[in-house]
DNA sequence: TGTATATTTTGCAAATCAGGCAAATATATT
DNA sequence: AATATATTTGCCTGATTTGCAAAATATACA
């Protein structure tokens, strides 16, 4: 009886969509998005000034998010809200924040090791 | 005095350094490195009998995850050994895959209610 | 010094992505 | 029903990414 296993190894499958939420996150505007939506949901026409792109980009990049299972939506009135079902995005982006704090930081040592002789 | 913001907002500089390391992420050969690489540092004949790609596409994939600074490299004898510098990468990804095991829970057990009348 | 091994770089071709405009949809309001 | 508002989708163009093969580098070893 195999079931339940509670921390798999990494096949493929799993894999490829975890990597589908990377690439989700790995653009400017829809990181901004997702992180906007940590606070609350949003409807798409509050995301776009946010973003301030085209309300028709816009759109598309909250349906790559959705795709990734990143996001859900919900229509209200005339509006569609859309909400971060993702809840340790917020958790994740502290952590590389800080490891590029230290990293920069770093290089910062380095060059000013390298001016004091 | 407006030194240590122990939570800058998300500005813009901030945040597309934060999507480059999201999107290196975001494929499925690089993610699958990555986490292979949380277990220790292995050289880039060792990535390669993990991931099955030509060899030059894996060392082009480590130079991406390289340069979004989510690991380093080390000259050892013969080999380059790469180490992850992402510390939190195992945290995220136990988070997402417990937030898409839910999903797909989901999805079963809607799929179950329509089955039954 | 020559040779084998490990890794990176370069050159393409195919695939994918991004962004905006215009058209289509859907819903609320009059 | 007609109109206004909000959102999505189709389509096009330019930019980026991917993957492999071949060539270039670098290092160990005989």
């Amino acid at each position: 009886m195999d079931k339940l296993p509670l921390r798999r190894a990494p096949n493929r499958k799993h894999i490829e969509e975890q990597a589908k939420i990377f690439k989700a996150l790995g653009h400017p505007s829809r990181l901004l998005m997702a992180e906007a939506l940590s606070h609350g949901p949003l409807c798409v026409c509050e995301l776009q000034k946010i973003v301030g792109a085209d309300i028709s980009t816009i759109s598309r990049h909250l349906s790559v998010l959705k795709g990734a299972d990143i996001v859900s939506d919900e229509k209200k009135g005339q509006n569609v809200y859309y909400s971060l079902k993702l809840s340790c995005l917020g958790q994740f982006m502290s952590c590389t924040a800080a490891v590029l704090d230290k990293q920069a930081q770093a290089r910062q040592a380095q060059l000013a090791a390298m001016m004091a002789p």
